[in-house]
RNA sequence: GCCAAAGUGGCGGAACUGGUAGACGCGCUGGACUCAAAAUCCAGUGGGUGCAAACUCGUGUGGGUUCGAGUCCCACCUUUGGUACCA
């Protein structure tokens, strides 16, 4: 009898449904386990073999630990609002919603067809009101604790289109002869700076990748420095400046401001008052891309205005230019040409003079010297020296001297911008605010505030989004007054920010949660995912959880404990997948040819989970002889009886197999599946070598390959009369003396080189072990003539001799 | 440029805290079964020299530490991911 996957996963998928075999436990005394997936967009153009890696991960984890005994919540859902059935919606008029929807049902079909043991009674859809009513509640809390805030934002507007464009579209349509401009316009922002510091904190006690926890402090970006206060000549402000160079303030020539900085006009003197003005305005055309991309050229102008160097008393020229960023620090720098590439570069290209004061192996004048392994020199004045000092110290004597002058103030800066919030765009969560016509704003008490059912889907001729041509449901008026809705909508982010806290209580009409479920459940144990999502979706979740924190809506600090993420899988011509290159594997196509427990072993066994590699469908075939090897475990090859026997395996198969399911629960646990299923072979080819169909030995592959191969392996428990599914068995358990060798290979050694092996039991003392090594002849002929200089015995292990010539 | 990770057979990859490099799988070669094929099974499979026993070289490159290095240290090269004037 040969295995017929097709049918076999078919009847076994309809048995779990049916029997509702992977519903979340609730018995609340047994331990937790919470295995997330990060829930897809359901694209239309399907699912292929690369995004099925991380699910498969998770759910071998899954059914893994369930056999451990934990209650185990892995449940799935949807992040379905978002551009691409916006678009669609657009060229065609269907409705996001259906869109929405047809996808979803494909993308849930695969799913089921991989035999995943989603809890589905749990699913969620960010479309659905029952679930955006409380992303919604979570905006009007965030509003009522002054996290929300509105302002004018520069925009990507594109006039020919009249639409604002998001950062990635400003390069395509440019290539398309659009202009692109950048416009001011009312948008939400959140303070997630607000929240910088216990961002970049909390990381230190979670368990994610090195890589992910550096690339979000990178993006947080703390900096400590001294804010410098430098007096104007002709004016009575002063002019602030951050550096996080203070000891380099001896060597500052020139201050830079950036063009709307707001002193950039009033500093500008008769003189230069016209050649300001044309570059605050060209400044003012250019987009973020053009002026902080590739283009590296500096341009700038001089105001005619002088500043004090408060170390030097020398007056420093006052220049513009847009290489200094408006939004970070005080828009305003000092320029160490010396010591920063920036400043260097600058100076040289407008004649301004270069000192150093950080000693330099070269001639600052010929090139820029940047590091901080060096100490300062020309630093002195009548009330200060830094000379001789190094970095950390001439920065604190500069701070606190600065201080005590009333001059300047030690301050941390952060990279990181507040979040824009909203999009002007349809098919997103509206945002439940009321503008009265006096100018105040109110909350939507009455949530869900839902989408009203729109013609077209166009932004409108102002960039509004396509809410604003809503009469009825955009004007209406309350005992306040009239209103006007919010037209805004949220980005995508908004519904992926909380999602994993509603599986934990999905159907919950009162509250966003139940705090005993919360309780019981958080935090997510273990959360796999694409490494693209490193910074954004897992920052801003992360902001959401402290906001929720804060207002006792959940009990942990940080939503998601372990984190991991899969690496890529290629196409087979070591490409990525995509459509334009045509190398895309559709998942459906490989299930149906080769099923979905070689689908599943297969992109495990392709290679370790996080690194990036290519398919090849060749590979498959291995996989498919492994299960019929494990299916002939039971059936002889064309046999119906079964060719399973009662007795006890002998003592190398007992051992083989104790050593397995050591190796195989390991490896599990550490996510290293391609060396467990390794593992796995060499024992089923063990089993087949020694004739051994021992129903111990046979039912203790079946246990371990359930959560890889759920299919092939329910079908052959119950042939071997089980009637419970193999899926609430028991994980077997090991017997360290029997996973132990009892007898071990010697290497001997010669100078390092092997020159023979021999075998010993494994608990032989050194002493026996040099002797036998002695008398290997093998050994012997590389040991005459020479005298043994040291001898190295690692018990178990080898022998090695150094020798030297007589 | 900066930050991070990684370079091992024809291919995907394995190798615990330094201890027999190449597990497992693909592919390939030969054989068995068959009228034949498929499937299956058996044997072999890093390079070089050799009839053989055996010897020798070999984990990106060059050095180093060590009885012993894929693994540790230094320098360099290449690839991938992130970031991009953040003062």
């Amino acid at each position: 009898m040969r295995y017929d996957f097709s049918a076999t996963e078919k009847k076994w998928q309809a048995r779990w449904a049916e029997q509702n075999t992977f519903a979340t436990g609730t018995d609340q005394n047994k331990p937790k386990y919470y295995v997330l997936d990060m829930f897809p967009y359901p694209s239309g153009s399907g699912l292929h073999v690369g995004h099925l890696e991380g699910y498969t991960a998770t759910d071998i984890i899954t059914r893994y630990k369930r056999c451990r005994g934990f209650n185990v919540l892995h449940p799935m859902g949807w992040d379905a609002f978002g551009l691409p059935a916006e678009q669609f919606a657009i060229k065609t008029g269907t409705h996001p919603r259906l869109t929405t929807e047809i996808n979803i049902s494909s993308f849930r079909d695969t799913l089921k067809s991989m035999g995943f043991s989603y809890d589905w009674s749990r699913e969620i859809n960010t479309t659905d009101p029952g679930y955006f009513k409380w992303t919604q509640w979570i905006f009007l809390k965030l509003h009522e604790m002054g996290l929300a805030y509105m302002s004018e934002i520069d925009v990507n507007w594109c006039e020919e289109l009249k639409v604002v464009l998001a950062n990635e579209e400003v390069d395509e349509k440019l290539a398309d002869g659009y202009t692109v401009v950048r416009k001011p316009l009312r948008q939400w922002v959140l303070k997630i700076t607000a929240y910088a510091e216990r961002l970049l904190e909390d990381l230190d006690g979670l368990d994610w990748p090195e890589n992910v926890k550096q690339m979000q402090r990178n993006w947080i970006g703390r900096s400590e420095g001294v804010e410098i206060d430098f007096e104007l000549r002709c004016h009575r402000t002063n002019l602030r400046v951050y550096t996080t160079r203070p000891d380099t303030l001896f060597g500052a020539t020139y201050l830079v401001i950036s063009p709307e900085h707001p002193m950039a006009e009033k500093l500008a003197t008769a003189q230069q008052l016209t050649a300001v003005k044309a570059y605050i305005e060209q400044a003012k055309l250019k987009t973020e891309l053009e002026r902080t991309g590739l283009q590296k050229d500096k341009t700038g102008v001089f105001t005619g205005s002088y500043a004090i160097n408060p170390a030097t008393g020398e007056a420093l020229p006052v220049w513009i230019s847009d290489f200094v960023l408006t939004s970070y620090g005080t828009g305003a720098i000092m320029s160490v040409p010396a010591h920063d590439s920036r400043d260097w570069e600058f100076a040289k290209k407008f004649g301004l003079p270069i000192r150093e004061v950080v000693k330099s192996p070269h001639d600052v004048q010929e090139a820029v010297f940047e590091a901080k392994e060096s100490v300062s020199v020309n630093s002195s004045n009548d009330e200060i020296s830094i000379d001789g000092l190094p970095f950390k110290a001439a920065f604190d004597r500069m701070a606190t001297w600065l201080e005590s002058k009333g001059k300047g103030k030690r301050t941390v800066n952060y990279r990181l911008r507040d979040w824009i919030f909203s999009r002007q765009r349809y098919w997103g969560e509206p945002i439940p605010i009321k503008h009265y016509e006096d100018g105040t704003m109110r909350h939507e008490t009455n949530l869900p505030l839902t989408l009203p059912e729109v013609e077209a889907y166009h932004p409108t001729s102002t960039g509004e989004s396509p809410l604003a041509n809503i009469e009825e449901w955009l004007i209406g008026s309350d005992e306040h007054g009239r209103y006007r809705r919010e037209t805004n909508t949220m980005p995508q982010w908004a519904g992926s920010c909380w999602y994993y806290l509603r599986f934990i209580d999905p159907a919950n009409a009162e509250k966003l949660i139940d705090p005993s479920r919360e309780r019981y459940w958080m935090n997510v144990d273990l959360y796999i995912g694409g490494a693209e999502h490193a910074v954004l979706h897992l920052l801003y979740s992360r902001f959401w959880h402290k906001v929720l924190y804060d207002l006792g809506v959940v009990s942990t600090k940080e939503p998601f404990q372990r984190l991991f993420n899969q690496g890529m899988i290629l196409g087979e011509d070591n490409e990525k997948m995509s459509k334009s290159r045509g190398n895309v594997i559709p998942a459906d196509l490989v299930l149906s040819t080769y099923g979905a427990d070689a689908v599943r072993l297969y992109e495990m066994f392709l290679g370790p989970l996080e690194q990036v590699k290519p398919w090849n469908t060749n590979g498959i075939e291995g996989i498919s002889r492994f299960l019929s090897k494990v299916w002939r475990l039971v059936y002889a090859e064309n046999e119906t009886s079964l060719r399973i026997t009662e007795e006890k395996p002998g003592h190398a198969v007992l051992k083989r197999m104790h050593k397995a399911i050591r190796k195989v629960s390991e490896d599990t646990e550490l996510l290293k599946f391609n060396t467990a299923i390794s593992e796995m072979m060499v024992l089923v080819n063990e089993l087949h070598k020694a004739g051994c169909y021992s129903r111990e030995a046979v039912e203790t592959v079946l246990l371990l390959l359930s959560p890889f191969a759920p299919h092939i392996t329910e079908e052959l428990w119950q042939t071997l009369g089980h009637e419970q599914s193999i899926s609430g068995a028991a994980w077997p358990l090991f017997d360290p003396s029997m996973a132990k060798d009892d007898v071990v290979t010697i290497a001997v050694q010669v100078n390092g080189k092997l020159r023979g092996t021999y075998d010993a039991p494994a608990d032989c003392p050194k002493e026996q072990l040099l002797e036998e090594a002695k008398k290997l002849e093998s050994v012997v002929k590389f040991l005459e003539g020479q005298s043994i200089v040291k001898e190295i015995v690692v018990p178990g292990k080898l022998v090695n001799f150094a020798v030297k010539p007589l």
